[in-house]
DNA sequence: GATTTTTAGTGTACCGTTTTACCACATTGA
DNA sequence: TCAATGTGGTAAAACGGTACACTAAAAATC
């Protein structure tokens, strides 16, 4: 059986011919130079955009030597003498970790955008790995770095590396001790404020927080955030669980955190008074949390209520389909690519920090608790 | 509440006291050369292992004087004299769909391991990204270059970039049309092969098999796998759902396939005689599948078996866990990484085919068929 | 009209490696 | 003793750009 439909056509795109593309035979700003008429020194400041110590005529000129010649500039050569690579460094714990997943993938697209490479370190929280890559960075030349939720327990860590560029996403400025950092954040408080606040409007009153150990600043910021909005709601914000076992994001660097939330389920369901909702540090561990209370035979939202943070694409395909609070991901990466790549116009401040508000997107974990008496653990009617 | 445990120590690795670490005052070839009494050329030869050109002292005389400085050699004046960048450029639809991303994880790991960069670039799919990104890779000196499912519908597409050394993930070495390729595979059709031996020997008789459009060798293989597999147990293989529709992978770059999963609920639910069994072209849809069916009031695996293929770490999260075919993501990255840099002893020839074998993983979405009168369709209890 | 400023260019010394060509000296074999 | 070979080393020319210093002509200013 074949559904109907159409697999769009897609062109061959060859180089355009005639224009050999081997690494060999690439035509050099000479080249250029000597078909145009000109000197390299024009040439190049063609390349670089001088326009001003242009004339239009030797502009053409060098305009259709260029693309007769196929000419792309060296950047080997350009970086050599500039001591600039046009790349930007991206560290980040681990890229299997759906968030940073698309964090990385938003990144790398708005770098492409800027005319920039991107240079991939998973360092799986691995000290060695990280250095041995920062290590290498100024011998390739590269000078901008964004860097993904750095652990908060290494503060003076980057200073070794002040002369780059930096810019940290999920991090806080003055923890990295560096005297110029720009920052890229969530409005972390406000996130697990909009959570307690939907959670409140439906009735909540005993609300749960769940988190791996405080080890990165959001994590710090969203317990914050949820001791103050519980606060404000006068209700008892004792009940934040902070799980500190092995399977912490130090050792999976994120990459497995529903096995977090698996673990921190029966914690959970120790908490008494059992709480009827619960707040996730993300949708990682409150999916973790939701596979396992069902197989429980805790169901979701009946028994228990249950939202994330980060709203990655993975919150859409868990049944039922998990709410959350969103980070709007690619606006944060473009500012973070915008950010390393130009840096403040005073050169001799501390950097800026960039945040972005919250999204609540409601989907199915979410409902009005059950009277007491229902609370209690049922068996799943299914299976 | 704090669940007691450990949060270990990090120290905090600034680099070697008095060894600058700013690209400004790295030492340079000349520096050690002076430091050590001998020409730069000596130092070079020892950088590159030529050994037999160096006598024992002015060995250790180098070595000395290398450590002493923290000298790294330049990558960019290495890369702008041999025209070769200790990088490699991988090309990859998406590093969001998750069997992506930890195939590109594990290329990273692999290629640090071997002592090169990575340079990523998602392409979407999108011929012209794709192509600018190749196109800029002899400009920055990359001779390497792993691709991942590339289309098997642009077959010349490479071919301009013949100067490469390529390595393909998932590909059939003659569609891309290179003198010389190497692949890294699974053995497709075994997977599939395993898929319907596993639920045949549940007893399921009606097997169906969804995939997308196929666009790649895998998608292709798997089919074919699919038929053979039921020809050789006398099955009827025409439920088999070929879904055309506007969110191919073309569109998505399988970053969402879950939605081809969901999309695809409703033509199989259609097929008759409706299938005991379902097996998908790879994990994403199964699992789109799964949360449409449940949501339908379509218990799995009461009333429908599914299996999926790659075993990404995401199918241990849906409830019930997704049975699945493993691909050895870990072993095909590394090798991939190996064929790219040591391409084989005979330059001539046209390139290896390395084929990895699957592996079956029961979890819980493949049950035995239960009695025709109870595949109808029934309300789900809950909610 | 003399002087300064602007415009539109050019020549060339680098950037930090690799590599080729070359050299001095020692050893060997005939 | 002489040529051949090997050993351990050096000098210097690239690689392909950039940017500084400089200039000649045109325009603007006083």
């Amino acid at each position: 059986m074949r559904v109907s439909g159409t697999l769009g056509d897609l062109n061959d795109m060859p180089p355009k011919s005639g224009s050999p593309t081997d690494a060999a035979d690439r035509a050099t700003i000479q080249d250029v130079a000597k078909a145009a008429s000109v000197s390299v020194s024009s040439v190049s400041n063609y390349m670089n955009n001088r326009f001003h110590r242009l004339g239009t005529e030797t502009r053409t000129r060098i305009a259709t030597a260029i693309a007769e010649l196929d000419f792309r500039p060296n950047q080997a050569a350009r970086q050599l003498k500039t001591g600039k690579a046009r790349v930007i460094a991206l560290v980040v714990p681990s890229i299997v970790n759906p968030f940073n997943g698309q964090m990385v993938f938003s990144i790398e697209q708005a770098a492409v955008k800027a005319g920039y490479r991107v240079h991939l370190c998973n360092t799986m929280r691995d000290p060695k790995l990280e250095k041995e890559f920062l290590d290498n960075l100024a011998a390739v030349g590269v000078a901008d770095l964004i860097t993904i939720a750095p652990l908060n327990t290494r503060r003076g860590y980057y200073s070794a590396w002040s002369d780059l560029s930096i810019v940290a996403v999920d991090a806080n400025r003055l923890d990295l001790k560096l005297a110029r950092l720009d920052t890229v954040n969530l409005d972390h408080e406000a996130a697990i404020g909009m959570a307690v606040e939907h959670l409140f409007a439906l009735g909540h009153r005993r609300i749960a927080y769940v988190t791996d150990p405080l080890i990165t600043h959001s994590r710090v910021m969203r317990l914050s955030g949820f001791k103050k909005a519980m606060k404000d709601h006068e209700l008892d914000d004792s009940q934040a669980v902070v799980l500190e076992r092995h399977q912490s994001a130090l050792d999976i660097a994120d990459a497995q955190m529903v096995e977090v939330g698996r673990d921190a389920a029966s914690d959970v369901a120790a908490l008494s008074p059992r709480p009827t909702a619960i707040i996730a540090f993300n949708d990682m561990i409150a999916l973790g949390l939701l596979a396992t209370f069902r197989s429980a035979g805790i169901a979701v939202p009946t028994d228990m209520s249950i939202i994330g943070v980060d709203d990655a694409w993975i919150s859409q395909l868990s049944f039922p389909a998990l709410t959350t609070i969103r980070q709007p991901i690619e606006a944060m990466a473009s500012a973070a690519v915008e950010r390393v790549l130009k840096p403040n116009a005073a050169p001799a401040n501390a950097g800026s920090d960039t945040i972005f508000l919250p999204e609540l997107v409601i989907r199915d974990t979410c409902a009005k608790p059950q009277e007491d008496a229902a609370t209690r653990v049922r068996k799943r009617h299914l299976e």
